[in-house]
DNA sequence: TGCATAAAGTCCGATATCGAACTATATAGT
DNA sequence: ACTATATAGTTCGATATCGGACTTTATGCA
C-alpha cells in the first residue's frame, strides 16, 4: 500500500548513494596518491570538532565499524599525519591527535579542492545546500538513532 | 574567501557520506547472505528502468567504474538473478537482463524492508523526502556533467 | 579497402572494507 | 574483594572495489 512511499525512499537512498559515489571520485581525483576521502574526512573531523577524541568515537562520528577505523588511522599514522598516545582515562583505549604535517595536509587539500567548489557553488548555489541540509540532517539522526 | 561556502559543501558531503554508510547497513541487513547492496541496487534499476541494457550503461548509471560493475554482474548471474545474452546492435557488447527469479527476489527484498521504511517514514514524512530530493537531484547531475 | 583510433568488456593486482574472534582492561553486582 | 559481563582496540580472513593493461570489435578517415 504504501509502495509509492517505499519507492520514494529507494530513490532517495540511490541518489544519496550516486552523489557519495560522485563526490568520493571528484574529492580523491585531488588527493595526493594514496590518500582516500576516508584519510581527508577523519582529518578534517580532527580539525572541526576537535582531536584527542578515540579510535570508537571516531568510528561511530562517521558511521564506520571501528575495525575500519582501526585501518584508516594506522595509514594516517604511518604517514605521520595523526599521533595515538595512551588514554589516560582509560587503560584500553587510546587517544587520537593532529600533527602539524596532518594539519598542513588538510589545509593543502581543502586548497587544492578550492577551484571545483568554487565552480560547483557557481552551479549549485549555497541557498540550496542549506536548503537539503537539515533535511538529511535530521533523517541520518533518525537512522542514527535506529540503529540500537 | 569563499571558504564559507566550501566548509557549506563539506557538511554536506559529509553528511551524505554518512547517511549512505547508514542505509547501505540498514539495507543489507535484510537481505540474504551474500547479497549486496550493489546487487539489489541493479535488481531494482533494472525492473525501474528497463532491462537489456548493457554493462557500461549500468555503471554509468551508478557512477561506478565498469569493472565494479562486471564483477557486481557477474555475481547476480551465478545467483541466477539476471542472465546476459550478446548485444545485436554492437558485437563488443552484452545486454543484461532479469529472470523471474531476479524479479522474484527484488520483491522479497523490498518486502523484506518493507518494515523498516514504514517505520522510517514515520519519523520522516513523505514531503520531507520530496522536499530534499530535487536539490540532490540538481546536485547529481551537476557533478554528473562535470565528469567529462 | 585498409589502417589508426576508440570503445566494450574482462583479467589481474592492490587495497579498502568489514564481520568474527581474540586480548586487555573496566565496570557492575554480590 | 571477586567474579561475570561489557567495552576498546587489534588481528585475521574474506571479499568488494578499483585502476591499469589487455582483447575484441566498431568507427573514422585516407
Amino acid at each position: 500500500m504504501p509502495d509509492d512511499r517505499t519507492a520514494l525512499f529507494f530513490e532517495l537512498f540511490n541518489e544519496i548513494g550516486i552523489l557519495n559515489q560522485l563526490a568520493v571520485t571528484l574529492f580523491e581525483a585531488h588527493l595526493p596518491d594514496g590518500m582516500l576521502i576516508s584519510h581527508f574526512s577523519v582529518l578534517n573531523h580532527l580539525v572541526r570538532v576537535s582531536d584527542g577524541q578515540t579510535p570508537l568515537v571516531l568510528a561511530r562520528a562517521f558511521q564506520v565499524p571501528k575495525t575500519t577505523m582501526t585501518h584508516t588511522l594506522s595509514g594516517l599514522e604511518k604517514a605521520g599525519l595523526v599521533e595515538t598516545r595512551p588514554n589516560p582515562k582509560d587503560g584500553r583505549s587510546k587517544c587520537v591527535w593532529l600533527t602539524e604535517a596532518g594539519r598542513r595536509f588538510r589545509s593543502d587539500a581543502i586548497a587544492a579542492l578550492g577551484p571545483d567548489v568554487a565552480d560547483l557553488s557557481a552551479q549549485f548555489p549555497a541557498d540550496r545546500v542549506t536548503a537539503a541540509l537539515p533535511h538529511l540532517t535530521a533523517l541520518r539522526k533518525i537512522l542514527d538513532a535506529r540503529r540500537d
